[in-house]
DNA sequence: AGCATAAATAATAA
DNA sequence: TTATTATTTATGCT
């Protein structure tokens, strides 16, 4: 029973009851409030900033509230974070969850700034977890695949039936992998930018 | 078939021949490069930028390819946009998109100073386009679908259609239940992913 | 107080 | 590019 979208409601005859707790990302056009020694305004402003250095981070929500989960007393789950930067929550809970959040955020800048390795061990994930692959090419089916194109990069039937073979793929698989990496040379082929070796 | 990853591997024994064309988005300690006239370091540091600059104006890819292609002359989809940010394109293709790009977000940014509604008419889309609910299914649809599954997980276009109106539910709703159907029983049977050899 | 999962977004095989 | 998968975010529910 979220009141946020109660509120966006034109009918603002209804006078608010003891029963209505408002939520930090109520919207309103009343200038900063201050409720309970609480600035509300100031905390609209950080979630929206957390968010955007969240993402500048190259963080996920799911990443915070682990890492958090791992260096603070109390867990903080995805949605928790989640509903911080919605100020899904309670102004209390927002006021609270804050200052736990600016510190974390700040030490992750830090570590950032030092290199992602860093920021990536500060955080406790994995260094570098790679996108899971659409279908299951391996590095290892890649590698030997690679390595197949080097020699000949368009195989007969034959030879793609054999590969597709080896490698326990698909042997339609195999053939429009040859047709995207041949597309991709050709794309690229005018220029060799590094000039590496 | 990303030559990306293949220079991440710590296997750098394997000589790099010419058949490996570089991205622009490759990763490298060399300083700033230039081949062509086309500054690889200053197209780096705008995508990475364009792409926090775009979620600091809490776009998504596809709005901003369709409002490109609404305004522009070519189309953009999101894939575009995406490989633009990941920079799995040719110098050549970042170099021509770089400035379109440039030029369309600062004029987002614009809009956006006099107000989130003037950019969303920027952009083209709905004022406020809001999340769809959530929708709950009852247990006995739920064991409809489950049994739909279990007969076949990838339900073609025509019979999500009729089961969507057997149980009477928005098709797209069903259409998505099977996506985050077949997710879930990917992700819960993690066997041997590494058995593909 | 947070799990389970529906919906939305990003990445990529076709 | 397009259609679909992979990943992330958001929320109904208890």
């Amino acid at each position: 029973p979220s009141i946020l979208k109660s509120t966006t409601s034109p009918s603002s005859s209804l006078p608010i009851t003891c029963g209505d707790i408002a939520k930090v990302g109520q919207l309103t056009h009343q200038p900063a409030s201050s409720e309970e020694g609480i600035n509300l305004e100031e905390i609209r402003e950080f979630a929206k900033n957390f968010k955007i250095r969240r993402l500048s981070l190259g963080l996920t929500q799911t990443q915070v509230g682990q890492a958090l989960t791992a260096t603070e007393g109390p867990a903080y789950s995805q949605s928790a974070i989640c509903r911080f930067e919605k100020l899904d929550i309670t102004p209390k809970s927002a006021q609270k969850l804050k200052p736990v959040l600016e510190k974390w955020l700040a030490e992750a800048e830090h570590w950032n700034q030092k290199g992602q390795q860093n920021l990536m061990e500060f955080v406790g994930g994995e260094p570098s977890k790679k996108r899971k692959r659409r279908t299951s090419f391996t590095p290892q089916a890649i590698e030997v695949l690679n390595s197949y194109f080097e020699k000949n990069s368009l195989p007969t039937g034959q030879e793609i039936t054999e590969i597709a073979k080896e490698l326990n793929y698909d042997r339609e698989v195999v053939r429009v992998w040859f047709c995207n990496r041949r597309q991709t040379l050709k794309n690229t082929s005018k220029i060799n930018i590094f000039q590496v070796q």
